[in-house]
DNA sequence: ATATTATGCAACTAATTGGTTGCATGTCAA
DNA sequence: TTGACATGCAACCAATTAGTTGCATAATAT
């Protein structure tokens, strides 16, 4: 879970996910394109996403085709998401309470 | 959203919303007593953190309290994990067929 | 008043990360 | 068989990050 994390804080892999979003199945040669850095650069990128299971690659002869894998993504909403989103509610609201309780006093910084 | 995923991708920082889920409202020395760092670079983490809006803070006299806001986790599902979810499917499929195919002679021509 | 508590700010270090260049390997096409 | 291609591996560099220590400031308790 930590590896899906940290693989999803990179731009450049969040817009590597986006292309294979738009275009399933593409080699590194394709990925390359729209990503302004060496192709040893994105290499490493995709190497992290795959770590994380965001991505499955296949062998073609000697083209390497990358898959988007969107099931880490859905345990993190499943696992670790939605556990948050049960309290929203609770917190806002004991939020609004010491809000209130807070203007009674002096600000701060 | 950068600066959202960024925040997430640290383990201490997930650690930290842990904590405020299971007790809203905590100091920053409670925190503290959770994690095992000084006090100093959890401070550095809690700005992160609230750099992100993924926490809120609201001074008390001296004490600084800590305030959970799943409110950017939700917006991760609603713009982003969404979208990759609505392909899992196809991604899938594609991904067996693909092998399928590979597993025969690659094309000549 | 004074000491204690709760926190902030800044400089520094070590580890990690994102990127580069150079060279090697395996596959395809002529 | 040769040359071009698609990619891998490794060393290196710069920027960022996670952590530290030291000192400063503001609020509270005695």
């Amino acid at each position: 879970m930590d590896a899906v994390f940290k693989a999803l804080a990179d731009p450049s892999r969040r817009k590597l996910l986006d292309q294979l979003y738009i275009h399933n199945g593409q080699t590194l040669g394709e990925l390359c394109e729209h990503l302004d850095m060496t192709r040893q650069a994105v290499t490493k990128h995709l190497a992290l996403l795959e770590t994380a299971h965001l991505i499955a690659i296949i062998w073609q002869g000697r083209e390497k085709l990358h898959y988007l894998n969107p099931a880490p993504i859905q345990e993190i909403y499943d696992r670790w998401l939605s556990k948050y989103e049960r309290h929203q509610l609770d917190a806002l609201s004991e939020l609004k309470r010491k809000l209130e309780e807070t203007n009674k006093e002096p600000e701060h910084g």
